[in-house]
DNA sequence: TAGAAACTAGACTACTTAGTCTCACGAATC
DNA sequence: GATTCGTGAGACTAAGTAGTCTAGTTTCTA
């Protein structure tokens, strides 16, 4: 439908107000209207490139989520000897932590679970992305390590799924319920994940 | 405004039929009209007790968030032995994530989540009276099986934070994205609270 | 039994919203 | 140079909503 360049531009406005809108509050907090003012764009142009309001609100949280997921992925872990594993995990799991725990991403968590009735894809989509590939990767460095006798790791799966909430679990669903200020500084995130890496590696060491 | 038996009742029926609205729905979706009519009570009845959409929202969240809160509380733990000391932890987290685990609750907890931005109060007291209450709870019972020798728990409450991401994290946060229908059953939770104690008691044992 | 308190039914106001339509304008294409 | 496509501005429709008001009815109490 869109191929001259300003159509893109326009596109772009439109999707950096709808973030906007949406973030700061729910779907149905935000209205047409007010993000066709806020991007500078007629209404007529905005129903052209997304056809409702549902169509830009899955197309926006689908490209959020895709972009924010992509980011997760390539980390490779470098351990070379059994003295390394503490710091390298820890490494991993700050990374992790510092890439979720952001007050955009935390919105936009409580948007989806929100609005779970209305758009369950959204959030299973959220979920696979999210939460479930870093806990998959995880497993795939636990599962090494193991093999490599630097760990002693029965249940991979079960492993990462610990350690990755042992991790994410206190701050995450503060974040949730306390808002973007309980989100700790990167010096308390540091502490953290240490305690969280040192239990693990009490469990799970050799 | 109201000291009549029958407006006891009334008073009841609206906070039944409210319940069912918004944990179906979210803030924006349910009317005062469609209450009213469910709770067979007219709509100058429901304002006459409530005040407002927002009152009414805010009395029944609060209402739901004590009523769980207090069932969390009274949960002795009685440890003779060390041999005790994994069945025994084993069930009071058991019994904390059954609690947790219902549908009702998680939807309460996804109401209140995609809210904070129009009702932060309302999440806070959840936050206080829900996890961080257990989580207070949980460092007692450490503390106290530190003291008698059984665990060493140099910080029972990073300790306890820890035991209970470990046990909730996983489930709490894909019933938020996942919906019901992701509640792992009995027997699921059973092994899942077993393996996350076993984790525990691995790192803290003596 | 009389009066007051609580209730019912439903009309009504004032407002907001998603989505459509009309018409005019500017730029790219033929 | 004419046409077409994307756009802008804004009126417009249709529907829904919180909250108020009126008038009549039930129910408890003194």
């Amino acid at each position: 439908m869109t191929i001259r360049p300003t159509s893109l531009e326009k596109r772009r406005a439109v999707l950096a107000a709808a973030e906007e809108e949406f973030l700061s509050g729910g779907y149905d907090t935000v209205s047409m209207d007010r993000i066709a003012a806020r991007s500078g764009v007629a209404k007529q142009t905005l129903y052209a490139h997304f056809g409702s309001k549902e169509g830009l609100f899955l197309q926006l949280v689908t490209a959020m989520t895709e972009e924010t997921g992509d980011r997760v992925h390539a980390d490779p872990l470098a351990v070379t000897s059994a003295g390394d594993l503490p710091d390298a995990l820890h490494r991993l799991l700050s990374r992790q932590l510092d890439l979720v725990l952001t007050p955009r991403l935390m919105q936009l968590r409580r948007l989806v679970i929100g609005e779970l009735g209305r758009f369950p894809d959204l959030a299973r989509t959220l979920a696979e992305r999210g939460p479930h590939r870093a806990i998959d990767i995880l497993a795939d460095v636990l599962a090494d390590l193991d093999a490599r006798g630097l760990l002693a790791v029965p249940h991979p799966g079960q492993a990462a799924s610990q350690l990755n909430w042992l991790v994410m679990g206190q701050p995450v669903n503060d974040a949730m319920l306390l808002g973007d200020a309980s989100i700790p500084s990167a010096a308390e995130r540091d502490s953290h994940v240490r305690a969280a890496v040192r239990t693990f590696l009490a469990a799970y060491g050799t």
